[in-house]
DNA sequence: TTGTATTCTTGATAAATGTCAAGAGCATTG
DNA sequence: CAATGCTCTTGACATTTATCAAGAATACAA
């Protein structure tokens, strides 16, 4: 997916606007198993996946945990690091080698300037992460681990070639040994 | 809570700004088992809870889901709704008697004219609500059923004299049988 | 206050999920 | 190609959670 087919979707912008700023995304080719952000490092850039697979996990005291999985077509960023200038929460990491568009912290400072509308857009941007989350959530307390499953795949199908189920597992709240019986049972 | 006080702490802005805005937020009282949002109602209005509890719970096919419970110091809408003119996912009652300050949609529509940073502030609450959110979804994936709990109980001890005990049961993803027996076991 | 909901708890049992361990299947590397 | 790690699956078993049902406690309304 191009960067600027990527950027007119994303923010509903009209060609013009997107060749604006389109320029301050920087082409990066990141290896399998490379961190597009290490342990405790702060977020100093907001990417967009070209082609590619990143999993964005945390560690606890017992074990490591992957919040979310991130292929073409999706940002990946730790946006609390990012937007208020936290230490990060998340490590992400390649699982593929990957291409991704990157607005580096001190360019995206400039956009309220040089687009007049761009706050507005951010914020759409935003609140659609908003959104996809709270679907998540209510998928939790609503769905049972089987049918959790099959929406992910549903959605996701071009991933389980390509992650280790293992992380998707976590994604869906499960162990390995449960997705492993869940998938052999629905026959995928 | 008053509303000032709420709107410079949830916006970070000064109080001559407050004052600028805050005029537009009226004043509603809701009686208990009153809808702020019924089945399928687009939300006009962003409203803060000044005092009162509500839930804001959607219909499945086989049951009700409470998705969050909001008290004073909480936003309640449907923001999708909101934002995006879209049809409400989710219905929104009081819990109890309730204050709440409303900012009604035609009224918000000025506010990028009335504060040249408007968007600004209304990006950083969205992105707030954002890494609530995620905190939840990692709950979900990384704790077991007690230690949600726990950890819910720890930040809204407040809620459990009031609410009843299945709405909050569905908030962490189980039965009020589960809840019920998760409590007589930790001693709470 | 009394009667009627509703809500909460508890028990018995079933179903779902986790844990531990072993082995099979795959990929990577030298 | 062989050797070495990962990863995935499967089995046995433990633990957790759900379900169904009944009764106790509580709140609400007449």
């Amino acid at each position: 997916m191009n960067i600027e087919a990527q950027l007119q979707q994303v923010f509903d912008l009209p060609p013009q606007q997107v060749r604006k700023i389109s320029p301050y995304f920087v082409e990066e080719q990141m290896a399998k198993g490379m961190f597009f952000l290490g342990q405790g490092q702060r977020a100093d850039r907001l990417s967009f996946v070209a082609s590619g697979l990143f999993r964005v996990f945390a560690q606890t005291e017992s074990k490591e945990v992957t919040q979310w999985i991130g292929g073409s077509g999706y940002f990946i960023t730790d946006l609390s690091s990012f937007l208020f200038d936290q230490p990060g929460r998340w490590q992400i990491q390649a699982l593929t080698d990957a291409k991704i568009f990157s607005l580096y912290k001190d360019d995206y400072k400039h956009f309220e300037a040089l687009i007049p509308e761009w706050n507005v857009l951010e914020k759409r941007f935003i609140a659609k992460c908003f959104m996809i989350l709270e679907k998540r959530v209510f998928d939790f307390i609503s769905l049972s681990a089987e049918e959790r499953y099959l929406h992910y795949f549903e959605q996701h199908k071009a991933y389980f070639n390509q992650v280790p189920l293992q992380y998707i597992a976590s994604v869906l709240g499960m162990t390995p040994e449960t997705l492993s019986r869940i998938r052999s049972k629905v026959g995928s």
